[in-house]
RNA sequence: GGGUCGGUGCCCGAGCGGACAAUGGGAGCAGACUGUAAAUCUGCCGGCUAGCGCCUACGGAGGUUCGAAUCCUUCCCGGCCCA
């Protein structure tokens, strides 16, 4: 979608309703926006990257929607590869020293980043810059005269750094200067207007307070809200808790886990990941409050839009289908991806640690003792199923007999239930 | 450099010579309930074993003990205080 001919104002709306916070104001967005257009240059939005991992997920895309959406505005979109800053640390926290990164690490990493993340962003027609090609030049002097007009307390505003002082915990002056490190990039590329999550907000104020110092005029921030997790704990999305999407997953796994994602975020996480507007939302949200809706057909819709997005409108309406198949009709014939085991001569316990449903035998058995394991047996054209509660006395025994001792079992599909997984049994020998 | 406190299972955090695979909380997993939602309740939650049991674990390495996460020595790492 085209936004190049919104009006300044219009423009800023849009962002604005995007953002968690926008400062100074969305007026002021209008302002410059126009007022660059007045100049004849270009509005420059700057994103930092970190170069670090390859743990890309939704959350990633959230800023990422709205860097497209300044693309599409006719804005330029500088993306900024922290070479430098990423050795100084996580900055959200404690980071264990990392292994300094090579060129080819950092190449490799940002290439990933590119291809997970470009459904949702043109790359091509963005710029990139290494931060290291202007942070490697600055001298200690010059370093010392910028920072002589940073008040430590303007770092110390950042509560983790408080707590951590207050808990007697290691602070180092690098993490102090990495706010500053970052506040150079927006000098260097003249920023107009950053973008980045929430968690950031302090981070980028830096940034305003030293392009200041560096006699420019201090640029926009634009924090987006973070992505909280699938698992409704309010925590953000993370791949340390294990509660994120990974862009790479395919189409069945992103649609069912944003399935299981707590209904009251179904509004937030469109918002975020979908191009909604405003109102649609609104009336959204009012007809699920009012029962007019149901919650779990929302969530379908927003399913179906990120995975759409992410695999394309097929692959999502597929992936729905399946995902009924599998968890509301429970028809597992219908289900086509599932993970097979063709060997029915193997052990239970073994074919479930061979699927990776399990890595221990000791995993197997309790769920087995907790009656987590389950034969199925789906009749051809029927609708009927039979389901066979396999216990730790099974785990033993080959398929094949299990299978041969069930009295429906011949010329009927047969699966495995260990927990909520699910995995078919070869194919159908039997006649 | 000196003093001092600390490093425990995925995380936080008890334990401080035997009854410790180690209390408790969180995360995770399973079951009930459901809409594979949330909330709730119940159970599990190092590995191997059908089982008696065995093995591996409390920062690293040694040692004292019949016996150590617990005591000693030493090394590594972190906090705090003093210089």
């Amino acid at each position: 979608m085209d936004l190049s001919d919104l009006e300044p104002a219009e423009q800023a709306a849009l962002v604005g309703s995007r953002c968690q916070q926008l400062q100074p104001s969305a007026q002021a967005l209008a302002e410059r926006v126009e007022v660059a257009g007045r100049d004849g240059r270009r509005f420059v939005a700057k994103f930092g990257i970190d170069p670090t991992g390859a743990e890309v997920h939704l959350g990633h895309a959230v800023p990422m929607m709205l860097l497209s959406r300044f693309q599409r505005m006719g804005h330029r979109v500088v993306f900024i590869v922290g070479d430098v800053t990423a050795k100084i640390g996580d900055p959200s926290g404690r980071s264990d020293e990392r292994p300094p990164l090579s060129d080819e690490d950092i190449a490799r990493n940002l290439a990933t980043y590119r291809s997970q993340v470009s459904p949702f962003f043109d790359f091509s027609a963005a710029e990139f810059r290494h931060n290291g090609d202007w942070l490697r030049q600055v001298s200690l002097p010059r370093l010392i005269e910028v920072t002589a007009h940073v008040p430590v307390s303007m770092s110390l505003q950042r509560e983790d750094f408080r707590t951590r002082l207050a808990a007697g915990h290691s602070l180092s002056l690098a993490e102090l200067l990495y706010s500053v490190a970052m506040a150079l990039d927006s000098v260097e590329v003249a920023c107009d207007l950053e973008v980045g999550g929430i968690d950031q907000f302090l981070n980028m104020q830096m940034c305003r307070k030293v392009m200041e110092i560096c006699g420019q005029e201090a640029e926009l921030v634009a924090a987006v809200p973070l992505l909280e997790g699938t698992d409704g704990t309010g925590a953000k999305m993370s791949k340390s808790r294990g509660n994120y999407v990974p862009l790479t997953a395919p189409a069945t796994e992103i649609f069912g886990k944003l399935m299981s994602v707590p209904d009251r975020l179904v509004v937030p996480y469109l918002k975020a990941l979908s191009e909604w507007q405003g109102t649609e939302l609104e009336l959204l949200g009012r007809r699920v409050a009012e029962g007019a809706v149901h919650p779990m057909d929302a969530k379908k819709v927003l399913a179906g839009e990120v995975t759409a997005a992410l695999h394309g409108v097929e692959a999502a309406m597929r992936a729905r289908e399946e995902f009924v198949a599998q968890f509301s009709s429970r028809r597992f014939a219908e289900v086509e991806d599932l993970p097979q085991v063709d060997r029915l001569d193997l052990v239970l316990a073994e074919a479930v640690k061979s699927l990776g449903f399990a890595s221990s035998n000791s995993e197997v058995r309790r769920v087995a003792e907790q009656k987590g394991l389950r034969l199925v047996l789906e009749a051809p054209g029927a609708h009927g199923q039979e389901q066979y509660l396999l216990g730790p006395d099974d785990l033993r025994t080959p398929l094949a007999d299990l299978l041969a001792s069930r009295p429906g079992a011949a010329g009927a599909s047969a699966y495995l239930k260990f927990g909520r997984k699910l995995a078919r049994l070869s194919s159908v020998q039997a006649g």
